[in-house]
DNA sequence: CTGAAAGCGCTAACAT
DNA sequence: ATGTTAGCGCTTTCAG
């Protein structure tokens, strides 16, 4: 391992001027600064982070917290999806990642407490249970966050657009002639009653009636609750003419059982779905969705986590609303 | 931020004792010891993972490389499955995850440079180009490493069983009475051609000829490169009556051409993916695939990299191989 | 059993 | 324009 002291020597200069050509700094003679640098490259001279950290509390690395109760954040596609936008926004700044988690051996820490130990100098935070006094406690510290699709008072957020998605399909729904409109709900999370608000607002603009027994509970990315509640949609007396799941992997569970009672989509029942999946264009009937735009959530999150780490006075808390749009696939009848 | 310093003050010791302490190492007297650790808790104690490093050369980090041509490495299920693998193996055993990459704004770091910028132990690489040098300068150098799907000589290595795979995937066939098998090759990689000389074999062994025009280029992951081979497979006089894909989701871009075409799936023509994505499970029908088991080789390959950093004499050099299953789905018809 | 001291690789005043 | 020096927080001989 060749280090600063190493280059010094060699070139016949103390390890300070080295440090100096090496960032450009300051006032060096350019001919020497540039020698430095020219034999810097020569040796192979790789800084060590931690040692520059150690010195100036900077770590040029984000932690990223991605869990969920089932430990799969990463399996759902509008997370992975989102991981890897984030990764790339990061690294363009020249940022890497590390995972922030419950560091299991090292004593169990905290998620600030992992955060502390890594230094990393901010956090994105997704797909947590917000309430989690864990990730309350990391966001109210000072270290900078940026949390995604739940907004912390004073803090900034990037989040999908739940209201509009929602509205966007009961709007398009509507247009196309339908009234029976039922509902599954996902998890009960802040996410979930922003989209179940919306529904029924939208669905009051609209004139739209809501039976209470179109409204159901479900959960997100299980298909064998989304059936189900799909079954108990279909055996209803006045059965709905479409139903919104909470998203399109679950919406599959949906179509089992539709199917299973001889019934064609969508001119039986429409569906819904909700993420727009990239199967979802893939699949026959295309799934009529609501698309989020998880690459742009990631991009957004990581360039303004950055830009507070980077500008910790100037920056001020955001709270940012990512537009997604609705896929009209093949799902939906007109009934008109 | 505290330190080991604060604690040795309010301790009254030294800060030998309380590092001593904190670490259960040595000889100190146990009551002591516990009064530090005791005093250490109370006061929110939390290691610098940088400053152990520097002392220690450990940072119980682990890099993960994990690009591909087109950068979306992550959105592959069975990347993104087994990236989520590899960080639960090794939280379990106190390590993070950090992402190597080509480190833009610190000078265009080498993958090399990267992993000794970071001070990672070791890395884990998958879903990369194997040719590259840099790949290779990183497998070569003293940094402990583990490849996924592809081996170097001497070096560790965890496969899925792409051997077995694709020769259980035509026996099964053969099984059914299928003699027209078509095969839809995925980009040239190492693991392309395990498949395809695989297919061969097993084809031989089952005294099927394989007619040249049978097999097709194509690429993994996109399905319009399938729909394509798929078209023009349908285009022959003599007919293939399967066709097997690159992976679950290129195939997709084949039922689309496939149903275009009037045909019915498995009864006018079966088709056999590969990888097993949760997908292929839930829609309808069930597509019959080999399922590739991505936890399995993120758990073995976190492993397998942690037995090395930790016991760099003994351990020796390994190339496990993950077997799969064939998911016996609905999209090939017994034709006997 | 405990502490003093050196030093990991680096940066940034502060000299010169 | 260049060098000296004092640490960043921690571990680890080595002395006591």
């Amino acid at each position: 391992m060749i280090k600063i002291k190493d280059i010094a020597e060699k070139c016949g200069v103390s390890i300070a001027s080295v440090s100096k050509a090496l960032h450009g700094n300051s006032d060096l003679n350019e001919k020497t600064a540039e020698y430095i640098r020219k034999v810097a490259k020569e040796m192979g001279y790789i800084p060590n982070s931690s040692a520059q950290l150690l010195k100036t509390n900077r770590s040029y690395n984000i932690g990223v917290l991605f869990v969920d109760e089932t430990s799969s954040g990463l399996e759902h596609e509008y997370f992975s999806s989102m991981l890897n936008a984030i990764k790339n926004e990061a690294e363009a700044y020249g940022y890497d990642i590390t995972f922030i988690s419950h560091h299991l051996k090292q004593n169990d820490l905290t998620f600030y407490e992992h955060a502390k130990y890594r230094n990393v100098d901010g956090v994105i935070i997704a797909s947590v249970n917000f309430k989690d006094p864990e990730v309350i406690n990391l966001v109210d510290s000072e270290i900078p966050t940026v949390t995604i699709d739940y907004s912390f008072d004073g803090k900034s957020c990037v989040s999908s657009d739940n209201i509009q998605g929602e509205m966007d399909i009961v709007n398009y729904l509507a247009k196309m002639g339908h009234k029976k409109i039922a509902f599954i709900k996902g998890d009960e999370t802040s996410v979930t009653q922003k989209r179940v608000s919306s529904f029924y607002r939208a669905c009051e603009e609209n004139g739209i009636q809501v039976k209470e027994e179109y409204v159901k509970e479900g959960r997100y990315h299980l298909p064998k609750v989304s059936a189900i509640a799909t079954r108990e949609l279909l055996a209803l007396k006045d059965r709905p003419t479409v139903i919104i799941y909470p998203d399109d992997y679950s919406l599959l569970g949906g179509i089992t059982i539709i199917e299973k009672n001889g019934l064609r989509i969508p001119d039986d029942i429409s569906i819904v779905g909700y993420d727009g999946i990239k199967l979802s264009r893939l699949i026959r009937p295309i799934i009529t969705t609501y698309v989020q735009d998880s690459v742009e959530i990631g991009r957004q999150s990581a360039r303004k986590l950055i830009e507070i780490i980077e500008n910790p006075k100037s920056s001020i808390p955001e709270q940012m609303i990512i537009k997604g749009w609705l896929q009209e696939g093949q799902t939906v009848k007109d009934i008109n």
